[in-house]
DNA sequence: GCTTGACCTTCCCATGGTTGGAACCTGCAT
DNA sequence: ATGCAGGTTCCAACCATGGGAAGGTCAAGC
């Protein structure tokens, strides 16, 4: 099976495969006599595999540990869930961190007229931070009021 | 004042300053007569302002608008309210694919036993994906259960 | 004056995962 | 034979950031 093929049957684009080939990865594909790669449905479930990490979030270190482990028949499932559990957690870290940046925007948001007059809330605070997680004002942010 | 001082005043690395100048996102800085450059307090009050957009998540195209904005001082505030609903959007969009991810990674990590056996329904689930969310099964992802 | 250490300058390189393109070769169908 | 689709390698770019080398400058202490 030609390049094109495999990366069709597993959602790896044909640049990813020999990227992935290239770091190690994946072992180098068998060559044919045009020096075409060759990949069997083995080397397809590899990729698969691959792909489905990818799509959890593992980077390509973590998804290394993870053939490593798929490929260990008297691999520990204990192994497997720390990676996992690990992972979750940087996860929630990276949704943490973004969760409240979108909640203090959106409450800069709301605070905006969003008219045609300058005055604007974001603005102001990105101007001068006002610490609001440590104060946070009853009122409003920066004090702004939308338009009566 | 060095760019040391405006680093540490602004919280921008000097690095960052350096290639923020060089990207075009700041006007070039004044040079003394050694060829150190030379921030005022106004330019410190900018580099602060790009410091907390970025802390906000904005990317540094966005934060050229809103720099934009900042120094229009006819500006409207729909056109600030419109950028950041849109980055807001961004953040939601990561954030919702993120947590799919650790849902997902946490269902089968609690179904997986964590111990010195190799069956391992995260393994198994990489293996051969089965596509829980369009039919998920009520008992477990997989099948699999704990150890009794 | 001279030394020392901290700081500045520019320039290049690396990260991670992915994509794009150029230049060239092969396989297959007409 | 001709053309096209798809393979090959190599090089570059993205974004934001950090590291480091080689060399110039400032300020303090002797």
């Amino acid at each position: 099976m030609n390049i094109g093929k495999a990366a069709a049957a597993s959602g790896i684009s044909a640049k990813m495969i020999r990227y992935y080939e290239q770091t190690g990865l994946i072992p180098k594909a068998d060559r044919g006599d045009s020096g075409y790669r060759d990949y069997s449905a083995r080397d397809v479930h590899m990729l698969r595999f691959i792909r489905r990490a990818r799509d959890l979030g593992f980077s390509v270190a973590e998804i290394n540990e993870l053939l490593n482990l798929w490929r260990d028949r008297s691999r520990h499932s204990g192994d497997v869930k720390r990676l996992a559990q690990t992972h979750i957690e940087n996860l929630q870290e990276r949704i943490t961190s973004l969760q409240q940046m979108a909640d203090t925007l959106q409450q800069l948001v709301d605070c905006c007229a969003g008219d045609d007059r300058p005055d604007c809330p974001i603005i102001a605070e990105l101007e001068e931070a006002t610490d609001r997680s440590a104060s946070p004002p009853a009122v409003g942010v920066s004090g702004f009021r939308q338009r009566p």
